[in-house]
DNA sequence: ACCTGAACACCGTTCAAGT
DNA sequence: ACCTGAACACCGTTCAAGT
């Protein structure tokens, strides 16, 4: 049973409730035309209210959704939170301004949506590093290096410092999602300390608690200064130096005074 | 020769033109009164083009900037840049939504003036500070607790951070305000550490410039998280270690695991 | 169903009018 | 002169209408 909706509408000048287009599917050659001309209407169950979705329609949804995260990360990583607009994320998504709110509610849902995605793909960023080094401190330290230096190449890193070091006002929501996307960066940086800790290489007397904020807030200060350099954040060799410096704090050894970073094996090494 | 100009724009309905405004100034008794109904016309000297301005014009524009500027920092330190209205600072400062405009032209000017005041309030206090320690290193260290333990008392010192840590978005003079502010704070490290580096409490080795980006970084970074806790900024226990990080990093003595902070004398010690 | 865009509210900004 | 507030533009948001 198929019907055309525009002879419908044509027939019945008041058939748009919703009660009848909630019965309404979309076919699946409407994904790959251009236009939305190929609306039908099936599956429908009269009196039983269950209607059947082709799985069309969750593609659909989830298309729209990563176009229009994916414009929202980029938006953000260039130019900030604050610069972003529903018509610039409808625009680059290649839909309407009220998109957004098709899909998230708000402008709010969009971005806890966004924060919530960057802070995963930054886990998962982190878990694929190679980290190098000896010891635990060394791999937390080369952990650390990599990490900023990822704000250059990774559009996702970047929107995500933006969002941890900087929130957004009077959004309740989205101010929770960035807590929590700072905490599992605290807990990943607590977990490397206890490794170092665990082998002995973490300096004694050290609070792992208290050594983790520290470090988190170092980190989230270096990608502050990088984010406000402009367009692109380069991790500027003068932080080479905050390498070495947690190094210094952390370590059990009584480094070297001479040690530097080999940009080559991305490790600080003895000279 | 004094015109009561109630009676002038009662005689005369095209009086209003510039030429003829521009030569009227306010009697200083107006400052005390409630309202603006002392208006005069004095000092006219025709066709010189001079006009008498009495202070107490100049008085109501200082009067009405620092009232301006006190609702804005007030506003910023509570809730943050982007939650600042025009509409809000003039309410809390007794004037109209366009008094922005009129003193600063624009609510970014107002901001630029904003930071300026907080940035020279911040360096005034830092010079205020009675550093403590044996050496230049104790001394870095002393004030930089100071400086993040005035979070919790001072506005203006809330309100600097603020800027420092988060940029508006798209105010180009804003940005280069903030990165001047910044700039000020960066040198006032350094010469902190040029000071340790000379009496020899320095570690060897240590490059300075790269050292004052580290410490900043890492004090912006833990005034971020001070401020994203909500209202009121306090010093948590938790940087008490971030503070003995400093000393471990940057101390040239091989200081002894237990080294401690002292509440009381505002200093890490050793126990 | 998805999507759009007119309509509204809010706020930054301007500027003619008021004192 | 200082100051106000109506008017406009822009953007977040809603929602009736279009497909």
């Amino acid at each position: 049973m198929r019907v055309c909706l525009r002879a419908c509408i044509a027939n019945t000048s008041c058939c748009r409730s919703a009660s009848l287009w909630r019965r309404l599917v979309m076919s699946a050659s409407c994904l790959q035309g251009g236009g939305a001309s190929g609306y039908i209407r099936n599956g429908v169950s009269e009196g039983t209210g269950m209607y059947v979705v082709r799985k069309s329609q969750a593609e659909r949804r989830a298309t729209a959704d990563r176009k229009l995260l994916t414009a929202a990360y980029r938006i953000i990583s260039e130019s900030g939170i604050s610069a972003l607009t529903c018509e610039d994320v409808g625009k680059r998504a290649g839909y309407s301004r009220g998109q957004t709110y098709q899909r998230f509610g708000s402008k709010e849902g969009l971005l806890v949506a966004a924060v919530r995605h960057v802070s995963a793909e930054r886990a998962r960023f982190a878990r694929s590093l190679r980290r190098r080094g000896a010891n635990g401190v060394d791999r937390l330290v080369s952990h650390c290096r990599l990490h900023l230096d990822a704000l250059a190449h990774h559009v996702k890193m970047r929107a995500f410092f933006r969002f941890a070091s900087g929130p957004l006002p009077s959004m309740p929501d989205l101010e929770t999602a960035v807590l929590t996307a700072r905490q599992v960066y605290l807990d990943e940086i607590t977990a490397l300390l206890s490794q170092a800790s665990a082998d002995g290489s973490l300096r004694s007397g050290t609070d792992i608690k208290s050594a983790a904020a520290t470090i988190r807030a170092l980190l989230c200060g270096i990608a502050l200064e990088c984010q406000s350099g402009g367009g692109l954040c380069t991790f500027p060799s003068s932080y080479d130096g905050a390498m070495e410096f947690l190094r210094r704090a952390y370590s059990s050894k009584a480094s070297g005074r001479g040690v530097g970073y080999d940009g080559v094996s991305g490790l600080n090494v003895p000279v």
